[in-house]
DNA sequence: TAAATTTGAAGAATTTTATTCTGATTTACG
DNA sequence: CGTAAATCAGAATAAAATTCTTCAAATTTA
């Protein structure tokens, strides 16, 4: 696997918090014209040190804000519980995040609601019907302090 | 406010999962020019509903693929302690995530490292520092399940 | 109901940016 | 040193973003 060096870190930090600077902005940023930076960007790409450009949307404004930490304990531990559960949560849209996780829970979802009314639906509701869950436990987040993304 | 439409609807939920779209791509999926996807997307940022654009990287790739869920309990719960812990965690690279909790704890973070040795450095060296910090508690993240950013 | 106004779209024109290409310079290495 | 492979700068080209003008539909107002 190709190596990267200073300069393409420098360019991996740029772009990943803002995108959208032109790569004759970027070139003046490293010190370089515009042919090699754009030349080390698509080879990041291509390499795959750089995944997906994305816009990130305001959740507040979307009605999304409201955010929940649930922890998950499946019913029991099998390969066919296990591989439900991870299909039922794919389809539940306020499921942001999910992780395998260890400790005394077996998963962890980060959840976007507009409120607690709309988590206390998606509780009964969505999670409700996700046959694979023993029980879950709510961290609600008050106020977020930092997200590098 | 401004009232958003079904088309910056679409339009916000493209973006959110690939920004690269060209304009004339944008306009071909939601049936209409460019100039009026044009115009959607400037006053959907200009209004905040898109708040910026950046690149996903591998955290594999930069030896930050090993994530774990920190909680942690203040010393005690006055602003000074509070807002000191906040500072502190600002500056702490592998602190990607930081939430003000609900619950036994009173903040969650989500910590990016290398390995196991890297987080045992940042839980000795970087959260020994950070005096407001009464307890941890560590949650590891066996594989990401879903996250849709 | 009819006229006036506003809104939003299409398509052409223009500007800016991305992308490719060429030649020169540097670097790695025997 | 000398050669090959990388890497760069700068010009040329292609493609995209952005602006502008015109038109049609919807909405408001009289």
């Amino acid at each position: 696997m190709e190596q990267i060096d200073d300069i393409d870190l420098q360019l991996l930090n740029i772009l990943h918090d803002n995108s959208k600077y032109t790569v004759k902005e970027l070139a003046k940023m490293v010190n370089l014209s515009a042919s090699p930076v754009f030349e080390r960007i698509k080879r990041l790409e291509k390499n795959g040190y750089i995944k997906k450009y994305i816009a990130l949307l305001d959740a507040e404004k979307l009605n999304r804000g409201f955010i929940v930490f649930c922890n998950i304990k499946l019913k029991q531990h099998d390969r066919n519980i296990g591989n439900q559960f991870v299909n039922d949560i794919m389809k539940i849209e306020e499921v942001v995040e999910c992780y395998n996780i260890s400790g005394d829970y077996d998963f962890l979802m980060k959840v976007s609601a507009k409120d607690m009314k709309h988590y206390q639906d998606f509780v009964f509701n969505k999670l409700g019907s996700v046959e694979s869950i023993g029980s879950t436990q709510s961290t609600f987040v008050m106020s977020e302090i930092k997200n590098t993304y």
